[in-house]
DNA sequence: CGCACCCGTCAAGGACCCGTCAACGCATCT
DNA sequence: AGATGCGTTGACGGGTCCTTGACGGGTGCG
């Protein structure tokens, strides 16, 4: 889930745009001080910060360079100076987009879709999708959890697909699965391979997501 | 350097806007209709594309749609037209940004610097570009992912891309590709050259990038 | 004008690679 | 001790891809 952060000094707008961000699923924490801002940036880890310029403490340029100090999060402007050289100057401090009040809702939240929608789906570091199933390889779990996949099932799965969409070789993944001496034993990767599509793919015989490039290796298709 | 696309049927936007980018030492090229901007996006590979959403023949929205099916270029959109729900339009198709006119120059330079800090410095590729296909000699892929190579086909065209615009014996490729003891077979260099020209080039009967010298051998033309 | 050479194309045989099934060894748990 | 699950290894069938041969057209040269 989407975490939001809400700066802006005025509480009726935080109240609006929580209201309409909570209604589509976002997770939103919020700020009315540059300062209290900060503070939420470093111990939220918000997705996306939307911060309105007028605050009453710190100038809100000021807040972008003290937020870019330190995370890349992505910033969306709300300001009410529609100054040219306002808008170069909060962007060239770090900002991502700069947004003129008064603004239509939808616009922003299109925005806001816009940058979540770049940084891909929220923790999809940790998680890929093969089909229907949603797999975690940190916790090692498969969503439905309808399929059990043992050590090494996992460890060929974690090495494919780590480098989605480009072809490994068989001798890559036996050196980084079964280790250097395996290098020549190529029908275990064709085993596994095999046991990983009967168990992930829906129809096994035309594998969608497990790839196999003849004479050369095998390819994860996200 | 930053190479970005141009879209407008307006030549004196195109000629401002190429002489402010040009001065702040970006590479520019440009399109007048979106059938052209999407075929200039397939063979310049731009870094960021500039889309004025009145074109003459399409749909600014639509060419943004079919930007998307392979490609995931930044988008900066300029329209005439402020109405939000264009603008919702125009960012969920796929734009990264959207800019009303009239504009400042200084705002959408800036708004492009935004853009270009995200991608990071531009990176240096190992591909090859041979007509309307992208070739990654690395991952073995092609984009867009219409065709398919075998390993032989791969060899061959790594061993001849490897060096563009000069002149390659057949027993030179026949040493590299099937060996020191294949120096003989030159049909299958004729065979697999003709494939490929068959997969990559637009009229394999024309030949334009893999091009036969009589009597000589084969020449990479980027 | 005719021939030789080179290249592109098509077709067919065969080799190779991959997927599948089965058996065996081994460890863990009951 | 028996049972179960997993990893490993061998063998086999099918499909893809490589190889090889033959043929026709184009070009250059005698």
């Amino acid at each position: 889930m989407t975490k939001i952060l809400l700066v802006d000094d005025e509480p009726q707008m935080i109240r609006v745009l929580r209201i309409n961000l909570l209604a589509r699923q976002y997770e939103v924490v919020s700020a009315a001080t540059g300062l209290s801002a900060l503070e939420s940036a470093r111990e939220d880890h918000p997705d996306i910060v939307v911060l309105d310029l007028g605050l009453p403490d710190l100038d809100g340029v000021e807040v972008i360079r003290r937020l870019r100090r330190w995370t890349s999060v992505p910033v969306i402007v709300l300001s009410g100076r529609s100054d040219s050289r306002d808008k170069v100057n909060a962007l060239d401090a770090g900002a991502d987009d700069y947004v003129t009040k008064p603004f239509s809702v939808d616009e922003l939240l299109a925005r806001i879709r816009v940058v979540a929608r770049r940084q891909g789906p929220p923790q999809a570091e940790n998680t890929v999708k093969i089909g229907q199933y949603e797999i975690d390889l940190v916790s090692h779990t498969v969503t439905p959890g309808d399929v059990h996949l043992t050590r090494t099932e996992w460890q060929l799965l974690a090495v494919v697909v780590a480098e989605p969409g480009i072809l490994l070789s068989q001798r890559y993944l036996l050196e980084k699965v079964w280790g250097p001496t395996y290098r020549e034993e190529t029908q275990n990767v064709r085993q596994y391979m095999a046991q990983l599509r009967r168990k992930l793919e829906r129809d096994p015989t035309r594998p969608v997501h497990l790839i196999t490039e003849p004479g050369m290796g095998y390819r994860f298709q996200p």
